[in-house]
DNA sequence: TTGCTCCTCACGTCACGTGAGGTGGC
DNA sequence: TTGCTCCTCACGTCACGTGAGGTGGC
């Protein structure tokens, strides 16, 4: 008549292991055992572990299940907090998954931020300027690349792919020449001087010279080059 | 110009321990020293650092980051995988979240299946009723109450609850009268017998103990008097 | 005797959090 | 000297899963 654990957890629909979980930390009471130390257990106790199971159900950690289990008309407020933890995690969860699902859909690498993909697409083994996306687009936010001018709207803008392929030893007015149109081509974009200086304002020491040490390891002296004669004529034009 | 592990955590915008926790696991490279044995870490380690709480962002396990990494293109099916596992989360999570809403809108024990939360309110000490109730929805499954013909849609049964406080002294003509009813509301309910019958004809030996053992032990003498009478005018009623 | 069930430790899981206890830098 | 930072163990978290090692029941 009387059940085994096993049997118990059976009915209940759980594991053995759970059952004596719950009877380690006091939410199921000992039962009674047989002369070999087999244990007991009554409808008393399928009742109990029926109610410890549908409030672990409803996400209740166990240390709440033993609140709730003798004050059930009492668990009011433990019930608002649980709705809000099952929404916030329900909204997390969400936007990962669509941000799954988009690198699916663009056959993109998932170790950067979507932005970035498209130029690790345009050249295989050039990693300073993949890296370097990596640092910038942390330090300054994602959106930093549109508001640069790079239109990274499925294929990467010909001119970033110039500079990420631009060898240390390039000529001096292959230099120049890239540097023009890049500055051409930012300046042609409306809308990013005024978000590049904001941004530099504000940022502190540690971002700056994140970025600085970004710059100097991760690229070659012929790109630093470059970038530094944009830089300088980004700065003219914005006073 | 090289970087503590706080400085490069919070660069990261990630823990001291996640770092130190990283490089334990191998995913992150151990940096070179000072005398001191103060680590030192540079740009290159900023890079993998972002790279892993990208992944680690998206949830992907440490283990699978470890590979991620290392062949970031062929992620393909983990990508596929992890976006199989976000939905189903969502939707379990969304699940508990409308019960939890439900318990809330109704103001209703969480303890219960919501289907026995009017039996609670019925009569406070009587928890044969209640018990039985929990027991028996879980064995047969929700939604056996309403075929029972109780009308749980918000109020408790009247005759239920003159049931669930039924004494064990109750006189002869009280439960008779009380069976007579019951029997006259069950059959009146057109579609409970024969779900019921079924129901009973593919329990397991195992369950159906589990029923009898609830009855008998849960209930007094008259309530379980009552229940055979009707129980055996219902079986009549199905031959 | 063999196979099955029951029991109690006790370590493993996962991604870190949180001290403990000791030392270096200013 | 004091306060702050850095380091390395090493145990704790959460709800159990998973053997290990031994015994009882048929």
């Amino acid at each position: 008549m009387p059940w085994s654990t096993k049997e118990l957890a059976d009915l209940a629909g759980t594991s053995l292991r759970a059952v004596r979980h719950y009877e380690s930390l006091g939410l199921l009471p000992s039962p009674p055992r047989r002369a070999n130390g087999y244990k007991q257990y009554r409808i008393e106790h399928l009742v109990r572990l029926l109610r410890i199971r549908r409030l672990t159900g409803l996400g209740f950690p166990l240390d709440q299940v033993a609140i709730a289990l003798d004050s059930p008309d009492e668990s009011g407020t433990a019930l608002v907090r649980l709705e809000e933890e099952l929404s916030e995690s329900i909204t997390r969860l969400e936007r990962t998954r669509d941000e799954v699902r988009e690198i699916l859909r663009l056959g993109i690498t998932p170790d950067l931020p979507p932005e970035l993909a498209p130029l690790a697409e345009a050249g295989e083994p050039v990693h300073g300027m993949r890296d370097l996306g990596i640092v910038v687009t942390h330090v300054l936010g994602p959106g930093i690349l549109a508001s640069l001018g790079s239109d990274f709207d499925g294929h990467p803008n010909p001119l970033d792919t110039e500079l990420s392929r631009l060898p240390a030893d390039a000529e001096a007015d292959r230099r120049e020449r890239l540097a023009n149109d890049l500055i051409a081509a930012l300046t042609r974009a409306p809308r990013e001087s005024p978000v590049l200086a904001s941004l530099e304002r504000t940022l502190g020491a540690s971002s700056r010279e994140a970025i600085a040490s970004a710059v100097d390891r991760l690229l070659n002296n012929a790109q630093v080059d470059v970038l530094r004669r944009v830089s300088a004529a980004l700065q003219r034009d914005t006073q």
